[in-house]
RNA sequence: GCCCUCAUGGUCAAGCGGUCAAGACGUCGCCCUCUCACGGCGGAAUCUAGGGUUCGAUUCCCUAUGGGGGUACCA
């Protein structure tokens, strides 16, 4: 049995979307889950379209995405490089070579020429012109330097055909694969070229990749077979939409896995999600870890239909991942986002947290959520008025003053001591429990709702703050 | 135009000839409850259409429709 040696190939033209993180995703669990080897290639041969800082995007991405591959650009592993820009040299040379094996000819046409092949449909075929040039005539032409590019020379009346790991037998009549260009007029190799003799080069045993690439792979096959390769196992995987008919685009930014780890979400979890995005494990399991990922995973759970992102499961799954914590550890994940909401009020972080944890499912909801701790002031008094919780504004009063003198001289303030006492006081007063500590919260936060109620919210807040923003709140209710 | 391909609730999806057509997200209702959440319980909601094949089709075949991809000296 051969060796698995797996590839992701991204450009470094924009932003890494979930889209292509989840292609990326699938070939390194495959080439995890069968003890292969998975590979990094940079797919810079398009300059024109390529963005500063990419590259560097792409390694940080599959670091934080908890991605790791065994050969790449800063990786030797034998089959380098791994750029594509560096290999350009050994394009021509193969073109070359399949040449004379008779998988390609020298074609001069010039653009003229092909733009007057356009049919009624604007499409244009190539016509095989230079198919059948006598040897000597190239010779002659190449000597006398005219430009010239190196066409793929597809059989004729023969059907290529193979099977897809997903989507099974794909034949294609060769009548409609035009002899495209292998190698353009600058020297440099198309990307169908290129992809060909690396992913020979490099040993990939299963090309995993969008299923743009779904009808044209046997005329890719074909040049294996020119050249006397051996063919790669392919698993094509069906894109992931933004909507019923649209794909995520890199250009719009859509779906940007950074974006998704600056708003507060955890690695693991978005890869855990767009993994879930067109496949699905036996069991149908939804929240796993990698190593549970790559134990799992198998071809037949991967759907041949498209599939739209939803970032609303995404955010649930994220929540599930941050309820699963412990304390500590949501404490220090959440740290940075509860001190961006305290705004420098010196609160009790891990008590804080305690709050957050199950209140929020992406890390970035923390600051709104805790406003209210550095924002009290004015406020609605209406906010008081509770039909089921039978609270008026004159409850309101009653129940406020009722808090601030059981609390005044109280001094045990940890959460059932302040409980136990504003029972009591308000049983003394004639009031239910309730009545009280729905006022008082309000009385405390100045918010309509708040993470927690009033015996949390005075824990957080200390005594003295706790009693100042109620003396403030008794004044607003007595005006 | 031609070629490849896909089609189960709003979304992700299980299903692979006989099921009351799973499950999850979302949504709605109830319970819990000092607001919000968490948790628990329950509801609504799906096989694109038409032909076949078959005793029986969501499932197999054909066609249509709709979506996606390809058809470049882009990847």
């Amino acid at each position: 049995m051969t060796e698995v040696r797996t590839r992701f190939a991204p450009s470094p033209t924009g932003f890494m979307h979930i889209g292509n993180l989840r292609t990326g995703l699938y070939a390194y669990l495959f080439a995890r889950k069968h003890n292969g080897t998975f590979i990094l290639r940079i797919e810079d041969t398009d300059q024109e379209r390529k963005v500063e800082g990419a590259e560097e995007m792409v390694y940080r991405t599959l670091e934080t995405a908890g991605i790791t591959y065994d050969e790449g650009p800063d990786k030797d592993g034998g089959y380098g490089p791994y750029v594509q820009t560096q290999r350009m040299n050994l394009y021509k040379e193969y073109a070359e070579k399949l040449v004379e094996l008779g998988g390609a000819y020298y074609c001069f046409c010039d653009k003229e020429r092909l733009e007057s092949l356009a049919d009624e449909n604007g499409v244009h075929t190539y016509d095989k012109h230079c198919r059948n040039l006598s040897k000597e005539e190239v010779a002659k032409r190449l000597a006398n330097g005219e430009p010239y590019v190196i066409r793929q020379k597809v059989p004729e009346n023969t059907v290529s055909s193979y099977t897809d790991m997903v989507f099974g037998e794909i034949s294609v009549d060769t009548a409609d694969i035009e002899d495209g260009v292998l190698l353009k007029s600058d020297g440099l190799p198309t990307y169908n070229f290129a992809n060909v003799v690396d992913d020979h080069l490099m040993a990939i045993s299963h090309v995993i990749r969008g299923t743009e690439y779904l009808s044209s792979t046997p005329k890719y096959n074909l040049i294996y077979d020119a050249f006397g390769w051996e063919r790669p196992k392919y698993m094509h995987l069906p894109p992931i939409m933004k909507d019923a008919t649209r794909k995520l685009s890199k250009r719009f930014g859509d779906a940007n896995f950074e974006d998704f780890i600056a708003k507060g979400y955890l690695p693991e979890a978005v890869v855990n999600y767009i993994a879930l995005l067109g496949w699905c494990p036996k069991d149908n399991r939804e929240k796993m870890t990698m190593d549970e990922m790559i134990e799992a995973f198998d071809t037949d759970g991967i759907s041949h239909s498209s599939s739209i992102f939803d970032e609303a499961k995404m955010r649930w799954l994220n929540g599930e991942y941050l309820k699963a914590m412990t304390p500590d550890e949501f404490l220090k994940v959440a740290k940075p986002w509860i001190e961006k909401g305290l705004n420098g009020q010196d609160f009790d972080l891990a008590e804080i947290a305690n709050l957050m944890q199950t209140r929020v499912d992406v890390l970035g909801d923390i600051p709104e959520k805790i406003a209210f701790l550095n924002e009290f002031g004015d406020y609605d008094l209406n906010m008081y008025v509770h039909q089921k919780m039978k609270v008026d504004l004159d409850v309101a009063k009653r129940a406020v003053k009722v808090a601030i003198d059981a609390l005044e001289d109280f001094d045990d303030w940890a959460d059932e001591a302040i409980k136990e006492r504003i029972k009591l006081a308000a049983e003394e007063a004639g009031m239910k429990g309730g009545q009280v500590m729905f006022s008082m919260r309000v009385a405390l936060s100045g918010a309509p709702v708040t993470p927690g109620g009033a015996i949390e919210l005075a824990k957080v807040l200390g005594k003295e703050e706790s009693l100042r923003r109620m003396r403030y709140s008794l004044e607003l209710l007595t005006k």
